[in-house]
RNA sequence: GCCCCCGUAGCUCAGGGGAUAGAGCACCGCCCUCCGGAGGCGGUGGCGUAGGUUCGAAUCCUACCGGGGGCACCA
């Protein structure tokens, strides 16, 4: 590949710029108004300028209409223009301009899409699993969505910087340890583990997990064991070297765990991403003595407190945050505050999502208004202010419309459903394609499982609550992650019939002057969306926007497909399609990619 | 009590104020002399209710109904 790098505007936003144009040499008192372009199953693209204008023109938008006509009459690239209806300018673009998208993204090796956000720095904040215990559905939205957050944040140019906010301080690490430390037998290390002694499929966590049930009921149970616990969460917090040895083993124990669920699903967070709660410690004293000094926060009733002057509690009192308890402890929302203070002072964010439960919205905004008013939202990198998100998703929902409970029972383990997921792949691959070698066969249908699992859940819009449902996250019909994968086999198919091994695109070369089919059409102004997508989702932080567009540009190479043989085209035909065949599984394998969903070029 | 989120087809969900509200699943009927049928084509079926703003509302506003969530020493 060359390595050069060509930005290219999409057909939509030249389509813009050139109503835009025209509306100021007709009008020129709507020049800057919204052009309100959009597409159009019409044309190829609608503009309903005229409609939204009139009025505050007096004219008639048929009339506006017109004469916008007439001033789009001569512009290069767009082949016709027509008013329709009361007054909506249904637009067609040239197929040479077309031909010659198609060919410029296939130049480019990021298909053209703008860095719209370089120079940004953007901190996101997610998974945040809690150490000693298991993973479960509830962190598939938070890891997921981050992550393709991260990605998409990342390929559109910004600095990301990923921090896996572990739960791994607190009070039941003290009764966690006061139990592994009065009975050595327990087996819950990784080394255990491998060595067999416990049941096959069982996880560190999971054995962490069932040690801190009988711990709790063994606190419930026996006071005197409770009262060692509490002088360990001291011992803890202290800094006892034996009892920091033992949380340490724990965290580590545990991470290992994550990191195996984090291979499985492909997603990025590494070791270094962790800045768990526990490294917030040290600071919240002085965040303390920050926030009363800064008279943001104030005793009252023995604690300190900050009081929300926006957000009033149930007593009409005032919200508050509780920085400080009165017998002197910390709890999470001073644990946050310090967070968010580190992300703005030490880690130079000048936006920071929060990928996190719609359910903590309230703390969040309590969080962020504090922050606000000790300025530490201010300043950021080349900006006015830093801005905090909170990212907010729904709950997930089990089967009885009820939400899932963290710890009553029935949560399934997160490593459960992607070994369910996988194993339904493997089945329908195996049947599909019976001269697999087993390696290959393994490898497929762990992409094809795992994308499935990552994008029943990406695909579905992020505030809502969402109903889990196992056998529709498993399938592998209809609009799912394998519907993109396949349609990238079949394309990667046609290109490996072709003798074009080359996985980079090569300079297409298109032949802009052949006439288009309808199907070629529909997946040009397909692909040339991408790009303008991708700006939606981060925008608007929402991943399943990608979802829905890669659906759509699948089909739309599908119904290319049906119509257009590409193989047995004639010469420069042929060519063409080929072009478009490249574009679109480049198109494809980048979005799927984006998502952290693979695209194998056999299935 | 107050605040936040959500009500779209039998089910699960898309729908950046625009023309005829779309998918998938399920159900019924078709399509392999043709680049991969994990596919394609057709059919059945819907915007919680009532007002308002607008030339135009699933989309914006208000009220109500229904579901979920949150509201100081747990994280």
């Amino acid at each position: 590949m060359t390595g050069v790098e060509q930005q290219v505007t999409s057909l939509a936003r030249q389509v813009e710029t050139a109503v835009s144009t025209a509306l100021g040499r007709v009008r020129p008192e709507l020049d800057g108004a919204d052009p309100l372009v959009r597409r159009s199953d019409r044309a190829d693209f609608q503009s309903n300028v005229a409609l939204a204008s009139a009025k505050r023109l007096k004219a008639r938008p048929a009339e506006l209409a017109g004469q916008l006509v007439e001033a789009l009459q001569d512009v290069d690239g767009i082949a016709d223009v027509e008013v329709s209806g009361p007054g909506f300018l249904n637009i067609t673009v040239a197929d040479q301009g077309l031909w010659r998208q198609l060919d410029r993204r296939l130049a480019d090796d990021r298909l053209g899409v703008e860095r719209s956000e370089q120079g940004a720095r953007v901190v996101i904040d997610y998974s945040a699993p809690n150490i000693a215990k298991e993973m479960h559905v509830g962190h598939l939205r938070t890891t997921i969505i981050g992550d393709s957050l991260a990605r998409v944040l990342g390929h559109l140019g910004a600095t990301v910087i990923r921090q896996n906010h572990l739960g791994d301080w607190g009070t039941q690490f003290g009764m966690l340890i006061q139990y592994i430390d009065e009975h050595p037998e327990a087996r819950w290390r990784h080394s255990d583990l491998e060595s067999g002694e416990v049941e096959p499929g069982a996880s560190t966590v999971s054995a962490l997990d069932g040690l801190y049930r009988v711990a709790r009921a063994e606190f419930d149970a026996d006071e005197a064991f409770a009262d060692r616990s509490r002088a360990r969460v001291v011992a803890l917090q202290a800094g006892d070297e034996a009892t920091l040895a033992r949380w340490r083993e724990i965290v580590d124990e545990s991470e290992i765990a994550f990191r195996q669920i984090y291979g499985r699903l492909g997603v990025l967070l590494e070791p270094g991403d962790s800045a768990g709660e526990s490294v917030y410690n040290q600071w919240l004293p002085e965040v303390v003595e920050e926030l009363l000094a800064a008279g943001v926060a104030k005793h009252s009733d023995g604690a300190v407190v900050v009081e929300s002057e926006e957000v009033k509690a149930p007593d009409g009192q005032p919200a508050v945050l509780m920085v400080q308890k009165r017998d002197g402890g910390y709890g999470y929302d001073t644990t946050d505050l310090a967070t968010l203070r580190y992300r703005v002072r030490d880690l130079k964010a000048d936006r920071i999502l929060y990928v996190v439960d719609a359910r903590q919205a309230l703390h969040f905004r309590l969080i962020f208004e504090a922050a606000r008013r000790m300025g530490w939202l201010a300043r950021g990198n080349g900006h006015d202010s830093v801005e905090a998100v909170h990212v907010a998703f729904g709950t997930v929902l089990g089967p009885d419309g009820r939400p899932f409970k963290t710890r009553a029972g029935g949560t399934v383990r997160l490593m459960h459903l992607i070994d369910e997921a996988v194993d339904s792949a493997r089945r329908t691959v195996a049947e599909r394609e019976p001269d697999l070698s087993p390696a290959e066969l393994d490898r497929i249908a762990e992409q094809a499982g795992v994308g499935a699992v990552k994008y029943a859940d990406l695909s579905t819009s992020r505030v809502k609550d969402y109903t889990f449902d196992i056998a529709r996250m498993v399938s592998l019909t209809g609009n799912t992650s394998v519907y993109l994968q396949y349609a990238h086999a079949r394309i990667r198919s046609i290109l490996r019939k072709a003798g074009d091994s080359t996985t980079a695109p090569d300079p297409a070369q298109v032949d802009s002057t052949l006439p288009m089919h309808p199907a070629e059409r529909a997946l040009v102004l397909a692909l040339d969306e991408f790009g303008d997508v991708l700006r939606d989702v981060d925008a608007a932080s929402e991943p399943h926007r990608l979802c829905t567009y890669l659906f759509e540009t699948a089909k739309a190479f599908t119904d290319f497909y049906e119509n257009c043989p590409v193989l047995s085209a004639e010469e420069g035909v042929r060519a063409n399609r080929l072009a478009l065949c490249r574009l679109a599984a480049a198109t494809l394998h980048d979005g799927l990619g984006l998502l952290g969903i693979a695209a194998p070029d056999r299935m």
